[in-house]
DNA sequence: TTGTAGGCGTTATCAT
DNA sequence: ATGATAACGCCTACAA
């Protein structure tokens, strides 16, 4: 099963390749009928361009690469098909590779998105100093745009979320229901983690509450029991202290769905005893214990932005002059019975 | 910024092309002292290989597609993870598109790996008749092994996991706590389903009781909100019945997990009222509303037995002669109070 | 040890 | 309307 190439039908047509190349691009030197034929046979043949080729002609690949740190929760798959949705009406494909929260797999993936192998790449980088050199590199010569993680030392566009805005709401939300002691669990993910403690403080700040250092835990998220394990003992330590806070903000999608299952675990009733409220995008939140209040992110539109701007420079010739712009898109906040019982 | 290639390397280091190719794939025919200029020069000047070109010539990408309907729960997630894991190993890379459920996305995804951009395919079709006959075109050129949903018209390498096998024990852990009446809903992927409802049979006939066809649901998954919306009444139809079931075995993932947010919806009490268990993949199993009992999928080893399958098969000089398998790996089935209370 | 030349499968330019 | 030829960037006999 030789496989068909321009050649090979040249030679059965009796053509050159050129004129088969031609007619099969639908070029308007060559005749309708020619065209028929060719296009005929090239079926029956069952040719298939090698894209290789094609791209090494060309230059250009009409695909998008996107390297993100994993794809384990539903925040990344939803911004993964906004991805390809809004790719796919632009006609490119997507190709994705996880760095699976791991420098060195970052360093391979990024490497091999170099190389002319995709037009463009959409980075979410594990933390905001990994592989900043090659991401540099790459940059020279491949146009590149950062999204959700967007504290990351390149100058190109960014598109990500309002995170201060997310938590300022969720304390807001939390001060309007008397709960006025509020811890929040924070994952290490540093740039992002800064911004929603930020907005927790500002809040504190504007309602004029003192922010309880004791209250702001981190939790380094290796595995998941070994993070089951990390908040069970932070909670525990809160629930001794003499002012134990009445509800718990997550920072992250992994903290804040998690918690409730060790919450229930130690017994502690949500949301009198303790109300929680997080950054998740879930569409399990009704099925959770007890549904879960939610700071939810735009994940489609962060797709769809970030593909937007990444082949707006794609296709800029002069790339040299772009003023480069950091997106930030709102958050929106859904109640449930996590925290208004 | 002139991208640096083999030809402008050489044209600075006085060289010729094959010499520079040769010193930086370490050929034994080159001095030492050449070798190490030519690669302080590669270094300095950010010689990056075209993989492009690199392929075109040597017909090997080192890349593995996959294409697969959907990437939005953790099922997904995990086989990604260890198909990842795996392909690393074995010194591949993964590129990984998403069908969307969608036959036409499905196609452009199939066509687009064909056409020598991979070395091979790791394909979970969106349903048993779709693209069949691209499918087998590629399959011709290119090794593919179909994975999760197995059953699918293409002879070649298959990994699942013991569908019916999963079903019956869920069934018969029922029968032990007592819950005789079950009724199973099912979403519409019709292979896995069918020999899920099998085992539904099965183990209702070993254990010498009756499958009341009012039991057996069907939905489809359009939305979220459509889901919940058709489990609702199909609930509430239930029970109606005068013999109302007192336990739901949930067919699939979505379908597992929503359907405890649709009980609790309904105030219906899990397990007293209806014990609840079925297919789920989630990590979030002990977050949930009550804890969930889960038919779990080894998820990384069907990634991992996927991709060192079609490397085989990638490696193998002789493809016409090798024993197609069908690979079903066991599901193990862990309680949790929805069944236990 | 180094260089020359041909080709992988396309597309594009320029003749015919 | 069709064909010859070069080029994309790389690898690899084969020559020198």
């Amino acid at each position: 099963m030789a496989k068909t190439t321009l050649k090979s039908l040249a030679a059965v047509l009796n053509m050159s390749v050129s004129t088969v190349s031609k007619a099969l691009n639908d070029s308007y030197e060559i005749s309708e009928s020619t065209k028929q034929r060719v296009k005929d046979f090239a079926k029956k043949l069952d040719y298939q361009p090698n894209v290789l080729a094609q791209s090494l002609k060309t230059g250009k690949t009409q695909t998008i690469g996107v390297i993100l740190p994993k794809m384990t929760s539903p925040f990344e798959s939803q911004i993964l098909e906004g991805m390809q949705l809004t790719a796919s009406a632009l006609h490119y494909k997507i190709v994705i590779m996880s760095s699976m929260e791991h420098e060195e797999t970052e360093r391979i993936a990024l490497q091999s998105m170099v190389n002319k192998a995709v037009d463009g790449l959409l980075f979410c980088p594990i933390h905001e100093r990994s592989n900043v050199d090659l991401a540099k590199q790459i940059f020279n010569k491949t146009p590149v745009v950062i999204f959700d993680r967007t504290d990351y030392p390149l100058e190109t566009h960014k598109v990500g979320v309002l995170n201060a805005e997310g938590t300022f709401s969720a304390c807001k939300h939390l001060f309007e229901i008397k709960r006025k002691k509020i811890a929040i669990f924070c994952g290490t993910n540093q740039g992002i983690t800064a911004k929603r403690l930020a907005g927790y403080r500002q809040a504190h700040q504007q309602f004029n509450l003192d922010v309880v250092p004791e209250y702001i835990v981190f939790c380094a998220i290796k595995s998941i029991e070994d993070l089951h394990l990390q908040m069970e003992q932070h909670i525990v330590r809160l629930l001794k202290l003499p002012n134990p806070p009445e509800a718990i903000i997550g920072a992250s999608d992994t903290i804040t769905t998690h918690l409730l299952g060790v919450l229930a675990k130690l017994e502690i009733n949500v949301p009198e005893r303790i109300a929680v409220v997080g950054f998740a995008n879930t569409d399990l939140a009704l099925s959770l214990n007890p549904s879960l209040s939610t700071i939810r992110q735009p994940t489609k539109d962060i797709g769809a932005i970030a593909v937007r701007k990444l082949v707006e420079v794609i296709n800029k010739t002069n790339r040299s002059q772009i003023e480069w712009e950091e997106i930030n898109l709102p958050t929106s906040i859904q109640l449930r019975r996590s925290t208004i019982g």
